[in-house]
Formats: C-alpha cells, structure tokens, sequence
DNA sequence: AACGATAGCGCG
DNA sequence: AAAGCGCGCTATCGTT
C-alpha cells in the first residue's frame, strides 16, 4: 500500500495566509521546504497530481482546491487519522499521540465557508494548519504504525480514512442530480399543489379535519403529543405514545387519517418545499459529509439530513439529460462481513452468489427468509427477547464461529473492555460514569437498585461493542470500496474540464449504496467498475477468503427502485 | 427569548 | 413493545 520510494509532500498555513510546501521523508521528516502564494496552491498540487499530500483537514484545504478545478488522488488527513491512531488498541503506545490533544478539536467549518482555513484568527477550539504542526503529528502517526501490532492494517485503515475524507468533498462538490419539478410532483401528490407561505398545503388540512372529526374535537391539536393524548383518551383509544408503531396497533376510525397526517407532515417539515428551496438551489442537492462522524467509522453528515432521504423522493434523484445512474447497494453486507471476519464457512456459503437469508433457509436453519433475517440482525444487534431473540440460539448452533465473533465482543464490551474492526478501529472506553457504577455494584453491600441498573448499563455496552466490530468493519469494506471505484472512474473518458464531474463520478453514499452519475454510453462500464471494484474491496480486506459482495446494480435514468 | 432535553421518525 | 445497533433533524416542552 506505501511505496517507501513516493514523494510524499505535505502543506501548511502560514499566519499571514501564504502556503508552506515540504517534501518530506517516510518517518516525517522534512527534506525541503519553500513558501508559495495562496494562489497558488492548487497550482501546486496539479503538478504533483498522484503524490501523497500530507495535509491537517481534507475539509478544510481540497474544497478550495477542487473549486480551482484540481483533483488529488492521495492524501494523508492528520486529523483523522489521529482520532484512529490515539485509540487503536493496536498502537503499543500512544502516549505521544494522546498528549497531542489539539488534533481532538473540531474539524474546519463546512466546506461553504472555504475561507475559514484562511482567517487570520483561527477559531480557538480548531485544530491547527500550519506545516510544523502537521509534520511533527504526523511523525508521531507514522511511528505509532511502525511500533503498532499491525503496521500493514492500520496502513490501510489510514490510507482508507483519507481516500473518503478526499470522496466527501468530492461528493460535495458533484451533487447528487435532482429534479426539483419531480420533487414538486411528489409533495403535491401527497400534501396538495404547494400553498403559500404560512399556509398548510391543502390536502394536510383535509387529514388534519378528518382526524378532529374523529376526535369529536374540532380544536384538538395535533402537534402537541400530550394534548394528543389526551384527546385520544377522551375518545377510547389508550395509547401510551402518540407513536405510530404503538397506533397501529388500535382499531378505531380515527387512527387511519391521523397516520396519515403523521406522515404528510413529516414529509413536509423534513423534505417539503422549505427544504427544497434551502438545499436544491439548482437540481444539485449538495449535502455535507462527515467521514469518521460515526464512532464506529462510519460517516455522519451534517445538515440537509443527507443520510435520511426518505425512499419516496428518490425518484426526485435524477440523470442529467444525456446521463445515466448506477445505482448500487450491497445484499445483506454487516452479516457478510460478520461471515468473512470471523471464517465462518457455513455462513460464508449461505451468503456465497445469492441473497444470504435465502441461503441460511436453503441450509435448513430457519423456515423463512423472514425469520433468518430476523435472527440474524437480532444476533448482530443484541436481541434477547421477541421474534428476533427467540431465533439467535439457532443461529448460534448453525454458525458457531461467527457468534462466537459477535458474543465475545458483547462479552468484552460488558466487561469494560475495548473491541476493534478489522483493520484496527478500536471502540471507545467506558464512561468514568460507567465504570464508577460498576464499581458501587459490586460492593458486597450494593443495593438492588444499584445492581440491576449497574447490569442493565453494562448489557447496554456489550450491545454496543457486540454491534460495533461488524458495523465498523462494514465501514472499512464500504470505504476500501469507494477508494478503489473513486480510483477506477478517473479512467473514464473525460466529457468536459471540471475535475470530478467532467466524467463519470461518484453522486452518493450511503453507507452500503453508491451512486454514480455517468454518460450514457459509458454507463454500462461504469456497472462494471462498481462490481469490479467490491470485489477488489473484498480481496483487500480478506484475502482469498471464499465470499463474495453480492450487489443489486441497475442502470436507470433516476434512483427510483422499481 | 434562548437554551437543552425529549419524542418521534427518516435512513442504513 | 420498539423487544435490538448506529445516526440527524424537527417540533414541542420545560427550564432559565
């Protein structure tokens, strides 16, 4: 994955706004250095296209260097790759990295305000730029890998984190292509044409009278849960909540429109016209991505709700004319992870070139596809009770080393111990809060109260830890995945000058789903690349192990699923 | 008026 | 009854 023999370059801020350019050895250390104009940065990096750049925050340099029209294909981001590295369980001694705690401040304000890395005043809480402080960090993160118990796993992991971090903005910058006029279509087939504003569209004030009738009420309020549920009472339905799992489950002609009306309002506060205007200024719909957001690598995204799309609007995601999408998820992955981490055969052959529920009812274990999943997001979650809980013995007798996988690091993790993914991400310790309960509960003259509470809060953790190894190895498969496709669609013939949308390019991502946006003709290269490049994803990770990423692949003009 | 906590629901 | 993980966002409610 290194290449000792690679240029690695690093940059920095200089206070007075200028950029500091080093090349730098494999341990660190810098060999040459000189200072260029701002300007000139992306410049700069457009003539070292394919050199490693060291760099403190990928969000805060690559936005400004992509809106220059310049792409880089490697970077090294100290920021994230110090959170990974601090807490590895693999790195013998991160006493240096620990004591470095101004790399544990935020990250640089989303990529919109572009000029914040350059303020004169760098927020107090923010991590800092300049090239002295990058270099001597990332020193020390070379070294904990060199000294680690796994060099080559936490290469990769690194390598992987940055390759995202350069994906999310990249992402950024593309958009995914949307149709404001279908999304218009799609809030007024459920919520009526838009009204004005200040006005309720026209169909949610009809289910907003028609619950009231119900209610025997024509005031009674809707948005309010405890006046809800009090009028609900009123009227013989005993619901606890006003949610809409515990409703369903009463019959009475006021629960159909009220439902209703829960879901045209959801609708039109999370995604309704408002929403439209705010974040689909121009058929793009421009989330912000936060690689690493997640504890367990995954990514989190901040504003616009990115990860939340409900699945009606996704016909509202639609090819530029001329363009297609491909649009790519991947079958059942955490239990195909949870099979290739833990060498399950069995496991690995009911997944092996088809729907793994499917092969776990093909194997006998469970009657129906249902139940095997059930069973199986129970044993990865932690279920105990209920459908799913009731099944996971049976999985365990079927796939003993793939529970034992998960049941050890629930063990661990109730016992306050840290588990890691695959390549070495390694799960956060126990609260001081926590762990001073367990110490009150096991004082022999401990209350009840004190024991059962102490019990409850370190199953709560063992589900955590239980969850944390597969979701998080998943994250590592998804990223490896990306890199390599991010990696396979430069390749692709260029159809204009911008550097990530003048070809075919990656449009979303959502945890186990991708979406490319591609000239028509080359789309169906693109399906290709996105299959090739899980499989090559798969290798990195396990090896020769026999597994494969089975994915649902379709090319259409929007991401409708049909 | 401005904050944090909670309920509820969308996604994987 | 969400029985079982991880998130972000909105509206409402309670506190200051």
């Amino acid at each position: 994955m290194t290449d000792a023999r690679a240029p690695w370059r690093a940059v920095g801020r200089r206070s007075d706004g200028a950029v500091d350019v080093a090349v730098v050895d494999a341990g660190g250390a810098v060999l040459e250095r000189r200072t260029i104009a701002r300007e000139r940065l992306a410049a700069e990096l457009a003539d070292d296209p394919d050199t490693r750049w060291i760099w403190s925050d990928t969000t805060a340099w690559y936005h400004d260097v992509l809106a220059a029209g310049v792409r880089i294909a490697r970077c090294h981001d100290v920021r994230l790759c110090h959170a990974i590295l601090r807490d590895s369980s693999l790195v013998a001694d991160a006493t240096g990295l620990r004591s470095a705690t101004v790399w544990d401040a935020a990250s640089a304000a989303p990529a919109d305000d572009s000029d914040a890395l350059f303020a004169l005043e760098p927020a107090p809480d923010a991590i800092p730029h300049d090239l002295d402080a990058t270099v001597a960090e990332y020193a020390r993160q070379v070294e904990a890998i060199r000294g680690s118990a796994d060099p080559g796993r936490l290469r990769l992991l690194t390598a992987a984190e940055s390759a995202g971090a350069l994906v999310a903005v990249e992402l950024h910058h593309a958009g995914v292509p949307w149709s404001r006029d279908t999304h218009d279509a799609i809030l007024a087939g459920i919520l009526g044409p838009r009204p004005r504003p200040g006005e309720l569209p026209s169909r949610v004030g009809e289910l907003a009278e028609a619950v009231r009738v119900e209610l025997a009420d024509p005031a009674a309020s809707l948005d309010s849960q405890p006046r809800l549920l009090r009028s609900l009472h009123r009227v013989g339905v005993l619901v606890e909540s006003t949610s809409k799992w515990e409703l369903r489950r009463h019959e009475h002609p006021v629960i159909e429109p009220l439902l209703a009306y829960k879901r045209a309002m959801r609708l039109l506060s999370a995604n309704g016209w408002a929403w439209m205007d705010e974040w689909i200024p121009a058929d793009r719909f421009r989330p912000v991505y936060v690689p690493g957001g997640v504890v367990t690598g995954r990514w989190a995204s901040s504003g616009g709700g990115a990860l939340q799309l409900p699945r009606m609007l996704r016909p509202a995601v639609r090819a530029d004319d001329g363009w297609r999408l491909v649009v790519a998820d991947v079958a059942q992955l955490e239990p195909r992870i949870l099979a290739a981490m833990s060498g399950d055969l069995a496991l690995a052959e009911a997944a092996r070139g088809r729907d793994l529920y499917e092969g776990i009812v093909a194997r006998g274990t469970v009657p129906s596809r249902q139940e095997a999943k059930m069973a199986l997001l129970g044993a990865m979650y932690g279920a105990t009770t209920g459908d799913s809980g009731r099944l996971v013995p049976t999985l365990r007798r079927a796939y003993p080393r793939a529970m034992a996988l998960v049941d050890d690091a629930a063990r661990v993790g109730e016992e306050g111990g840290s588990v890691r993914t695959l390549l070495g991400r390694t799960s956060p310790a126990p609260s001081a809060a926590w762990r001073d309960l367990q110490a009150d509960a096991a004082e022999s003259e401990a209350s009840d109260a004190v024991s059962s509470l102490a019990r409850s809060r370190a199953r709560e953790r063992g589900r955590f830890t239980r969850n944390f190894v597969v979701q998080g190895t998943a994250a590592e498969w998804a990223l490896a995945w990306l890199a390599d496709l991010r990696r396979r669609l430069v390749g692709f013939p260029a159809v204009g000058d911008h550097p990530v949308t003048g070809r075919a390019h990656l449009a979303f991502f959502l945890h186990d789903e991708i979406i490319v946006h591609v000239p028509a003709d080359q789309a169906e290269a693109a399906a290709e690349a996105v299959g090739d490049a899980a499989d090559a994803a798969g290798r990195l990770l396990f090896g020769s192990f026999p597994l494969d990423f089975l994915l649902d692949v379709r090319i259409a003009e929007s991401a409708d699923k049909s």
